[in-house]
DNA sequence: CTGTTAGCGCTTTCAT
DNA sequence: ATGAAAGCGCTAACAG
C-alpha cells in the first residue's frame, strides 16, 4: 500500500545488482546466485516494490488479463460462471476482466474492443449474440472459449463448451413419466434461444419413447424468466386439458408457475407436479423444494478457464462437458 | 478483430502526419486541423486500428481499470452491485476488474495486491474484512470508495457508504406491530458483522416503542444463510413461546424459516407472518411472495462508481446513500 | 550467471 | 497547430 511507485532499477540499485537480474528473480525466468536472489528478495520487501503489470504487458505484449464477456452480470445463472472462472484462475497470474453484453450484439462488439484494447491472453464468451463468424474471427486472434454454443473452433486452437440439454429435458419428462403422469405440459423457453428448443426435443422424445402422445395444446411459449412462466400455467390451466404435470423449461419459469398455482389455491405437487432445469441456488429451498436439473454452471466454469489456461502453457488441451443430473426433491409426486 | 498489431506509427504513416498528431486526436488533448483529422480517422479505419490501453497506461502511469473488490462473486447480493458499477461505467473509458477476497483478510489482501499492480484508477470495495487501518492506507494510494462499511475516509477523498439497517429493521418490526402483531420473533444474522447488530437493534427499538417487552428467548442467532434460517425457525417454535410473527435478519433465512414452517405443515402467513431484509430477487416470488427491506444494490453500485468517476475527474463529490424501503407483499397478515 | 542495450506503443514536453 | 524526441517500467536478446 505504498504510496510512491517503486521501480526495479531501484530495487536493483538497493540490492546491488542489474535490473535484468531483478527482473529474472521475479519471472524465474533464469538460475541466479542464491546470494544475490536473496539481496534482491530483502530490497524488495523493504522497499515494498510491486511489480508494474502495465509495463510488463507492454513489453511482452499481452496482459495476463483473461476476458471474460458475460451476457449479464448480475444473473445468479451466469455468477455461478465466473465463481468457477475466479476459482481457476486463483493461484495463476492472470485475473478477470469482466464485461457484460446486455444482451445483444451491439454491446457485445463494443466491449469486446474494450477488452482486446487491453491486450487479453485470452476470452472466454458465455451464450453471446455474436455470430458464428464472429466468433470465429475472434478466435484467430486470441484463445477464445466459448459456453453455451456449439461453435466449430477446434481448429484455430479455441473451444466451446454446452451442455446436453436436450438429454436433461428428457431425464426430466421422463422421471415424471416414471412416476405416473400421463399428460404433462411443457413451458418452453426463450425461441430465440437454441437450447429452448432443444429442451423442447428431450420432452417430446422422453413423451414419444413411453407412447404418449405430443400434444401441442400442452405446450407453451415462456421467455425464461418469472412472469412467463406464470402466464404459461394459467394458461397451461385455462387449456382444460387434465395436466397433472408440468415441465418448464427453467426454473425461473417453474418458480413463475408455482406462483400461478398458489394463485389459485392448488398444492405442488399434491395437485400438480413441477419439475424444473438449471436447479438454480433457491431451489432446494422453494416450497416445496424443486426438483430440477442441474446444470453445472461452476464447474463450466472451471472447465473454461482451465482450458484457457492449458492454451496458454502451449498445451493443446480438450474440454471435458460436465453433465447434466436430475436432482429429485419434492415438488413432484408419485401418481397411480 | 484484426490479427496483427497496428500501432500509432503506422496510422500516423498511412495518413501522412506525425504519432503526435494521431495522438492528440485520439485523445482530443489538442486543436488539430480537421483536414487531419480526417485523414487520420480514415487510416485508423482502413487498418483497424485499436489503441493499446497497456501501453497508454505506461506513459500515464494509469490503466483505466476501476479495481472491484467483492467477497463473493457468485452471491446474487452482490452481483446486483456489481449490474450497477457495470452500468455507471458504460460509455466511459473505463472497465472493471472484478477480484474475490472470499471473505477473509488473507486472500483480500492477496487479490488487492494483483489489482493494485495492475494500476487500477481507483478502487472499490465491498464489505471487507480489512481493517479500518488497512482500508486508510489502501486510500492514500488510489482513490477508493468503500460499500457497507462506515469508515472515515474524506479526508483521503476517499468515501464509504452503507445502509441504514437499523432502520430498515425498525421498519420491518413496526410494519409487524402496526399488524397487529404482539409476540414477535428475530432471526439474527451473522454476528461477525455489524449489521447483525444494527438489525436486531432495529427490531428491538420498535418493539420497545410499541410498549412491547424485548425478550431474549425471541431471538435466536443465524448466520445469514438459508439452512440457519431453519434452524433458527425451529427453535423459535419449539421454545413455546405463542409468536405470530418474526422478522428475519435476510431473506436467505426468510426463506430457510418458511421451510422449517412447510415441514411442520403451517401456513404463511394464516399461522405465522413473516418479514425478511435485503429483498432479494426471487423474493417477490416466493409462496407467498415475502414482505421484505429493500436494500437498493444496484443503486448502491451506481453511487459508488459515479463517486469514482467524480474523483477521477478531479472532482470532490459527495456520495447519496441510497435509502431503504418497506416492500409489502404477501408473508404477514393482519391480526386483531 | 549477469550486466548492457534496446525497445514494447503510447503520450508528452519542447521547439518550431 | 504540429513534429521530434524522450521516456513510462519492464523484459529480452546479446555479449561477456
Amino acid at each position: 500500500m505504498s504510496k510512491r511507485r517503486v521501480t526495479v532499477i531501484e530495487v536493483a540499485r538497493e540490492a546491488g545488482v542489474s535490473p535484468a537480474t531483478v527482473s529474472r528473480i521475479l519471472n524465474g525466468t533464469a538460475a541466479v546466485d542464491p546470494e544475490k536472489q536473496r539481496a534482491v528478495e530483502k530490497a524488495i520487501e523493504q522497499l515494498g516494490y510491486r511489480p508494474n503489470v502495465v509495463a510488463r504487458g507492454l513489453v511482452t505484449g499481452s496482459s495476463n488479463i483473461i476476458g471474460v464477456l458475460t451476457p449479464d452480470l448480475a444473473s445468479p445463472y451466469y455468477s455461478d460462471v465466473l465463481g468457477g472462472i475466479e476459482e481457476a484462475l486463483e493461484g495463476t497470474p492472470y485475473s478477470p476482466l469482466i464485461a457484460s453484453g446486455h444482451w445483444n450484439r451491439r454491446d457485445e462488439l463494443g466491449v469486446l474492443d474494450v477488452l482486446l484494447s487491453h491486450q487479453i491472453a485470452a476470452l472466454i464468451v458465455f451464450g453471446s449474440s455474436l455470430s458464428e463468424a464472429d466468433l470465429r474471427g475472434l478466435a484467430a486472434g486470441v484463445p477464445l472459449v466459448v459456453l453455451g454454443r456449439r461453435v466449430e473452433l477446434g481448429d484455430l486452437g479455441g473451444a466451446s463448451i454446452s451442455f446436453d440439454d436436450e438429454g436433461g429435458a428428457y431425464a426430466a419428462t421422463r422421471h415424471l413419466v416414471e412416476q405416473g403422469h400421463r399428460v404433462i405440459g411443457h413451458i418452453m423457453g426463450d425461441e430465440a434461444h437454441e437450447d429452448a428448443h432443444e429442451r423442447l426435443r428431450g420432452y417430446r422424445r422422453a413423451l414419444e419413447e413411453a407412447g404418449l402422445p405430443f400434444d401441442g395444446a400442452l405446450v407453451t411459449r415462456g421467455d425464461y424468466r418469472v412472469p412467463s412462466g406464470l402466464l404459461g400455467m394459467q394458461r397451461l390451466l385455462d387449456g382444460g386439458k387434465p395436466l397433472t404435470a408440468v415441465f418448464c423449461a427453467n426454473d425461473q419459469m417453474a418458480i413463475g408457475a408455482r406462483l400461478a398455482l398458489y394463485r389459485r389455491g392448488m398444492r405442488v405437487p399434491d395437485d400438480l407436479s413441477l419439475v424444473g432445469f438449471d436447479d438454480q441456488p433457491g431451489s432446494p429451498y422453494t416450497t416445496p423444494p424443486l426438483t430440477s436439473v442441474r446444470l453445472p454452471m461452476r464447474e463450466a466454469g472451471l472447465a473454461l478457464a482451465r482450458f484457457a489456461l492449458a492454451r496458454l502453457r502451449g498445451e493443446t488441451p480438450t474440454v471435458q462437458v460436465p453433465s447434466l443430473e436430475l436432482v429429485v426433491r419434492e415438488s413432484v409426486v408419485r401418481r397411480r
